[in-house]
DNA sequence: CATGAATTCAAACGTACGTTTGAAACGCAT
DNA sequence: ATGCGTTTCAAACGTACGTTTGAATTCATG
């Protein structure tokens, strides 16, 4: 019963393949940060590539219950959006280093490999349907589902700006400037105030045509 | 002067360097497709490393003059905005396989390396500012510069989303559903109409406390 | 304690990569 | 044609990688 190599092994694996990459990360820093012998890969998982996939399967096991999003029934649409978005920026943005779990699924999302779907669909997927049940709360039932996913893509994009091109906003307005507005509840105050205008905006539009 | 041939390996560079990014890419498979000399890289560029600094010069010189930005000063703000959206969409997602030179750039900004701060400072600060000043437009000049930069952030990135994270959408909604949405007027026409509601709501809510 | 399967280990294999080399081919002024 | 700097070429070098191997070790079970 070697569990406790395979676990050391994929905590490992989760960290250096999120910190590097699949391609870019070798089998050899793995085993030597989980201080385990080379072989001990190939006999435990096959190959690099299946280590990969368990590595983030664990990712978005682990990972979810950090805290988990429980929106009460009760209070507003306007109010369960701002708890939203403030839920997935503080799991995307506030902490030092970001735990590998997140900085993997982060890369998954961004290049996706063979792993991706499944991280679609236990992790992402129920996020989704949580932001697309609050829209639908605060938009007539009329709506198209098409102007639905719109809205909540308009909603996420703007939050994965943050996470995914935060070098580019740096170089733009400048490190301290950039910084400065790096707060989760500020931006998550900005983006909420903003994305609610939009999303009355197009369900009157829709409204008034129908 | 054999000029042919150093313009030769950027073309063919750019192109496997957009597929694969730096460290996939190979000189041999790039050699290969210039039908040049492996060694040829090392005599004309000095490394990989500078061949791929050269290429992504190339990429934001070349690529520029496709259809460059031109607006209008007369028009309203409104639609001066609905034109950079939509210019930004069609150089990023309106190509049955993107030219080399904007898929590189896109790579470039999802994991900047050495070759990212020159791409800000010639090709994307230009267009942030050109943004940055219809944005101007429109809100009262009370408002601060950092609001601005997070108006700003919310317009680009709803539509970097369709570029980034296409695959993620295709999983999450199916393919068809996401296929349909993916036309460039009308994903630019909500993002705009979106944005427009947005960025009224933030000018109002500043006007009210000043 | 003895036995056999499960696990670990050091070492090596084969391959692919970026880079270098030294000679050959070319272009061009004399 | 001769000589010389520039450019191309086939071949090799050194390194790092994923993977494999077969022996050594551990461990549970009888």
């Amino acid at each position: 019963m070697s569990e406790i190599t395979k676990t050391r092994i994929i905590d490992a694996a989760g960290e250096v393949f999120a910190e590097k990459g699949f391609e870019q990360a070798t089998i050899r820093e793995i085993c030597k940060l989980a201080d385990v012998n080379l072989a001990a890969i190939n006999y435990h998982f096959g190959d690099k590539q299946k280590l990969y996939i368990e590595a983030v399967k664990s990712a978005h096991c682990e990972g979810e219950e950090d805290e988990p999003l429980l929106i009460p029934a009760e209070v507003p649409a306007e109010k369960k959006l701002y708890y939203f978005i403030e839920h997935m920026m503080t799991d995307m943005l506030d902490r030092e280093s970001p735990t590998w779990h997140v900085e993997l699924m982060m890369r998954e999302m961004a290049r996706p490999t063979l792993a991706c779907s499944e991280l679609v669909q236990s992790y992402i997927g129920p996020k989704f349907s949580i932001l697309m049940s609050i829209i639908e709360e605060m938009v007539p039932a009329t709506i198209s589902l098409s102007k639905k996913h719109l809205l909540a893509f308009s909603v996420v994009g703007q939050c994965l700006l943050y996470r995914f091109h935060r070098p580019i906003g740096k170089l733009l307005i400048g490190d301290e400037e950039f910084e400065s507005l790096f707060d989760v509840s500020y931006l998550a105050d900005h983006i909420c105030e903003f994305s609610l205008r939009g999303i009355q905006s197009i369900s009157d539009s829709q409204e008034a045509s129908s």
